[in-house]
DNA sequence: AGGGCAATGGACTCATTGGTCCAGTGAAGT
DNA sequence: ACTTCACTGGACCAATGAGTCCATTGCCCT
């Protein structure tokens, strides 16, 4: 949508739609959220929702999936953008656990879309799919921080690291879901992040207090 | 349902209700298959689908989750019962990898289940923590087995490696479905087995071939 | 052979939902 | 003040999909 023509109200209406459809998704699933429940939610009407979003349902959850991926990514700084350290990677890991926490839900806003959308929309996967290679770059590059300054092995794979950590995450959460617990999620972050430390120079600090 | 008024015909009739509902959804979400679509896919007519699920089509995926977990598990066989050596859980990982291929999607069955369950029927999510749990502890079991012939560390934490493997496997999938090829769920595996085999005693052999 | 019930076919109903349309309202700029 | 256009309200439409109902077929058992 073109924001030539839109007034400051205009844009509070359009991002508390926006908001409020990435909270139904995630409670609800994108086939569980109905503009109609968009609508009363928002307190708007039918007529608003294609105001700004003209493509209708489609682009509305595609504007979601751009704005939870910001989100998400911002929910981690600002560690992402550090990670160079053993201290940093807990810090991050913390607060990515609290940030899950903080949803009230186990599901990672772009990790349950990712599912989702594989089967409805190959544009919202595009979309999703460069949040996550987004991500996973940025856990990569503390990685490579890390090797740069001689705390990991210089031979460690900084991508194979990174999306086994990802990995560890969306499926941390899968299997935390209907324990309604954090501890999968923990337990699947501690393994993978073990693996990391055991990849660290013999010198150097190589395990953390758990 | 009951089985005591069922001839072999209606059974058959019924399985093959239950597989094609299970590819259906396997390739388009439960909010993706339809009863028409089922019923197309079956030859089959709307009063048999509610002949043979008189609850409808939430009976029918539920029936589908069960169906699914038992199949999961056997695709595993034999190897899902001994993981008592490095060589068998390489086989293991294998057989597994070469499923998933088999299935022409980069999705579990189970897995892309579970995060769609949680948001329509608890009922459905608890069948599917169930299969996830028989998983897990049919993992964790060759872990302790591993442990007691002394091949592992008799500290490690066998339900959580299992876990995180778990975990490994669901994320992996996650990542592989927009990349459309194996490599992020080899590489999640590649790494949490790493973590198992760490946890080797200094003793035995605690590398494999990669 | 034939009675009975499982199995099947398919039209029909009703609720939901995405999307359209047009008529009002209000705020920003001149 | 007034004009204009973004913004808003809500009735309406058409498609879809779950579930119902009843008539018919055909297999199993005696």
């Amino acid at each position: 949508m073109d924001d030539t023509k839109i007034t400051a109200r205009g844009r509070a209406t359009r991002q508390r739609i926006i908001e409020a459809t990435g909270e139904q998704i995630l409670a609800s699933g994108i086939g569980g959220t109905t503009l109609d429940t968009v609508r009363a939610a928002t307190l708007t009407s039918k007529s608003q929702l294609f105001h700004y979003f003209p493509g209708g349902k489609t682009e509305l959850v595609r504007e979601v999936a751009l704005w939870e991926g910001q989100q998400l990514l911002a929910a981690q700084e600002p560690e992402i953008h550090d990670l160079s350290t053993y201290e940093s990677w807990e810090r991050w890991r913390a607060g990515l656990v609290d940030y899950y926490i903080g949803l009230g839900r186990w599901a990672c806003p772009i990790g349950s879309l990712a599912t989702q959308a594989a089967m409805l929309d190959p544009e919202l996967e595009a979309t999703i799919a460069a949040s996550m290679r987004q991500w996973r770059d940025a856990l990569a590059s503390g990685i490579e921080r890390m090797r740069a300054s001689g705390l990991v092995d210089p031979a460690a794979d900084a991508r194979k690291l990174a999306v086994s950590i990802l990995a560890a995450i969306q499926g941390g959460l899968v299997l935390s879901q209907p324990e309604r617990a954090a501890w999968p999620l923990e337990a699947a972050l501690d393994t993978v992040l073990d693996a990391l430390h055991r990849v660290a120079l013999p010198s150097s600090a190589s395990s953390l207090p758990r």
